[in-house]
DNA sequence: TTAATAGTGTCTCTTAGACATTATGTG
DNA sequence: CACATAATGTCTAAGAGACACTATTAA
């Protein structure tokens, strides 16, 4: 480092950006809000705001995802990719992680902006409501918002941001047991499977998907009871166990 | 967001850390400099420093890493993680991605700064050469560093994004070819397989592990030629090929 | 020669993947 | 009844892990 001299380095603006993810009609879904302001008035963006100077990055993420989603965050052992963190599901919050930070100089027409991007995954919600400056919030499927062909791209590089955020989720709950996330407390071994092939886009056959997670200790606790929820045989209902590392992994078809 | 007002969000300072990891004598290191001035005056720290106006946060790493080590970096496909990197070893440049963003309130006792650390993987070097404001920098094994007998602890909050750092690189070996990135142009399959050794701490069965990276299409490349630097009989030569994803992926025992 | 590492072969056991069958609810 | 989904069972091919053996150099 060069010797402390405040004047030396330029001040930078820090925000935090959301990759807010569900499961909601059998397709991978992502949050967003509606720019009220330039630049890219009217236009869809990731919910996101600056960090404030009393709260760590964690915090920020929490308190911008509480604003937008009324959700309570259930952090991931802090921001850290080697943290150990608890059962992913089977609770009231959402899961929260670190994503990634994108810094390039002119990623903000305004001023130097690095946004520290936050993913959070989450049970199927009720309509987001509009939180602060957007004028209007949804849930849209994330090809819409990747590929979109009626409206416009998302403002500045958040297409990217949220494919990055797509990109970790698709490859996480392939070794570990982040897809309870997408899950509500109790679920039942189909409506896991159904997240799986959600979130990659694959049918999953489901013998083998059971004889799968009902194998590996530590992964599913079930709770004694039972639902019909999706028709048929009733179904055991299960919570998330502690394990979160899952060896062997979940093998994603190829294609 | 809240309406734009740059009075109503602070001013950071935003920097990079680095953690250089490379494989010394069957063991993971990382590469530390001495601190000389306050606060943390003498103690060590991970190589960093301020980002730029004009620059990225990879292109700040990058240069960050010439001025410590001399290193030419060779980004992974920007510092997305959903990037589709080339080949990690085979080339002169050293493998770098980003890692984490650190950002509590006072992990750093002068004002608010946002580090935003990165990974750097590297062959085995000459000694590194002491730059900037350093007045001495070393290579140590990341035990020493991380649990200090003799000397003081890291300093600032850089024991915990070097072990951030170690996590990663240690699970990331397991399910892509990211290990050749601590290998020189050309080596052996013995050679790669201390480097797994020395990254998880355990030893590998060369039979089986010969059979494994020979026999995974895309991962090898044989230039040709041979050596017998390692003694013994000699071995064929290779070339990190262009397959990125391991598939099984290799596996670590149980210890 | 000994000592070192490189490289190939063989066996077993686990498991992923494909697929059949039975179980238990609702309309 | 038909029809949905749940849950368990069977077979096969592939691969991980354990281990024996041969090959080729240097000292």
């Amino acid at each position: 480092m060069s010797p402390y001299d405040p004047s030396a380095h330029p001040p930078f603006a820090v925000t935090v950006d959301l990759v807010v993810l569900t499961v909601r009609r059998h397709a991978l879904c992502a949050l967003a809000v509606r720019r009220g302001e330039s630049p890219y008035q009217g236009q869809w963006a990731l919910p996101g705001g600056f960090v404030r100077t009393d709260e760590n990055l964690a915090e920020a993420a929490a308190r911008e995802l509480a604003e937008e989603t009324g959700l309570r965050a259930q952090q991931s052992a802090g921001t850290s990719p080697a943290g150990t963190p608890g059962p992913y599901g089977g609770s009231n919050g959402a899961h929260l992680e670190q994503l990634a930070t994108y810094g390039d100089p002119d990623r903000d027409p305004r001023m130097r902006v690095v946004s520290v991007a936050h993913l959070v995954l989450a049970p199927d919600l009720p309509a987001p409501r509009a939180g602060g400056d957007a004028s209007g919030a949804r849930w849209a499927p994330i090809d819409d918002l990747l590929q979109p062909e009626q409206s416009a791209p998302l403002a500045f590089d958040h297409a990217r941001i949220l494919a990055d955020g797509v990109e970790r989720a698709r490859s996480k709950i392939e070794y570990s047991s982040l897809a309870t996330a997408f899950c509500p407390a109790e679920f039942t071994v189909g409506e896991l499977r159904r997240v799986y092939e959600a979130v990659w886009g694959v049918a999953l056959d489901p013998r083998n998907f059971h004889r799968k997670v009902t194998g590996t200790p530590g992964f599913l606790v079930p709770t004694g009871g039972t639902t019909t929820r999706q028709g048929g045989r009733p179904a055991q209902l299960f919570r998330a166990g502690g394990a979160t590392l899952l060896n062997p992994p979940m093998l994603r078809p190829e294609v």
